[in-house]
DNA sequence: TTTGATTTTTAACCACTGTTAAATTTAAGG
DNA sequence: CCTTAAATTTAACAGTGGTTAAAAATCAAA
């Protein structure tokens, strides 16, 4: 083992903890500065409630707090939110092709059933699943030494017109808006082809399987994709 | 609907609370008193926990507690834990059937995951397992309008010698006890039959399938059967 | 640059569930 | 019937995670 040990003792971390460290990833993408208002919301708890348990995971070294700025992950608490983001996508990936649930309700419902995983269970759904590599919504779910795969794709709106490929993933929360996607047939590992792009952010065209399909250009930006780029006339 | 509503409302009840009620329950078979030392030991808190939970729930009106003589569930209570029991054993079911745990692993693997299941999940879980009965001891599942049903069912260490019939529950938490009855073939739904039974609390011998086994008094107390009586000569 | 609105943090509080140590009640034996 | 041991309850406290109201800092606009 030549990889430095996490320096906090594990059962120092409570679930909760485990709640907020994975919302700030998401939130920041592992990275960027995040303001904890927002951790306030997507957690669905008040201001102040965020701004202490920040402040508590600041104090054991699990991320960096700077005052009216905001919060980033260091790498201790890195590690724990990528274990915790591997087990509720583990889980997503059980409720839908397990136990039958549609993928927009997938996340809430995982944040139920997350609660009453252990590492026991983890590993025995990961196992029974194949080890699967991501989710439902197409993420890739972290290794179990706590390190994120990276899938190279990019948003729909930015690769230019021409370009086919598959859709590797869809980032988006609404369910309703999930379902839609759906029901287009817009979902991961789906082929598609763009077709033309409007300017000044207007609708997009693409082939899907045989069918063609326009969407705006909001819903483009949550739908992540694997390409190759067109082939250019000279 | 003509029953009665439950008088407290649901969300008064945290699930610590629904631990203590359905432990209160398996104490004393829904029935009779239990003194609470006994539900912290089992519940492995201390006792003072425990009897300050007791009286919340006597304030409550779920149990009457009576100080230094014990406690006992009233109706609204019972019909709480009953409901815990179902979902307890509903994924105690769930974890073997599906999951592939050992029966001996069942229900402490059980109380880890219950504390992630709702009332969709739950719902999900028996209907996928097709409305199960029993649990994988052979504990009936309560029905989700809370009532327990009856088996009619006795301990092996009572009946009769001559007497034929099926196991139909094994009510012993001992994880080891349970793997070695697994073994010799001592589960539910066995036909069994018992040959003899020693005096003064002996050994029992009983056929189970081709073998023959011989097993303590103890053991025998814990394994319930359904049987008809032994034919008796005139 | 000063003011006013907005965001963020601090302060003070509550509920739940756990703990240990002390007091009390019950029960048992001489 | 009294004494002592064991069981049970009370008291006092700790930690987590939530809340609202007030204070402080930041930002934007006049």
């Amino acid at each position: 083992m030549s990889r430095k040990t996490v320096s906090v003792s594990n059962d120092k971390i409570s679930d909760t903890m485990r709640d907020y460290l994975a919302e700030i990833y998401r939130l920041g993408h592992g990275k960027a500065w995040v303001n904890n208002t927002a951790i306030a919301e997507r957690l669905d708890v008040s201001g102040p409630a965020a701004v202490r348990m920040v402040r508590r995971l600041d104090k054991l070294g699990l991320v960096e707090h700077v005052p009216y700025q905001g919060v980033k992950l260091l790498p201790t608490g890195e590690k724990v939110a990528l274990l915790s983001i591997r087990r509720h996508r583990l889980v997503e990936r059980f409720l839908v092709d397990q136990l039958q649930f549609g993928w927009h309700e997938a996340h809430d419902q995982a944040d139920v059933l997350q609660k009453g995983i252990n590492q026991i269970l983890e590993d025995r759904i990961d196992r029974l699943m194949g080890h699967p590599e991501t989710c439902p919504h197409g993420n890739p779910i972290p290794t179990k030494s706590g390190v994120m795969p990276l899938l190279g794709d990019k948003p729909l709106n930015v690769i230019p017109p021409g370009t086919a490929g598959k859709i590797s993933r869809v980032r988006e929360r609404h369910e309703d808006k999930l379902q839609y996607m759906e029901s287009i047939g817009l979902v991961p590992r789906a082929s598609f082809e763009l077709i033309s792009r409007a300017p000044f952010d207007g609708p997009l065209r693409l082939k899907l399987g045989q069918n063609e399909q326009v969407i705006g250009h909001e819903l483009a930006s949550s739908i992540w994709v694997l390409s190759k780029p067109p082939m250019v006339m000279v």
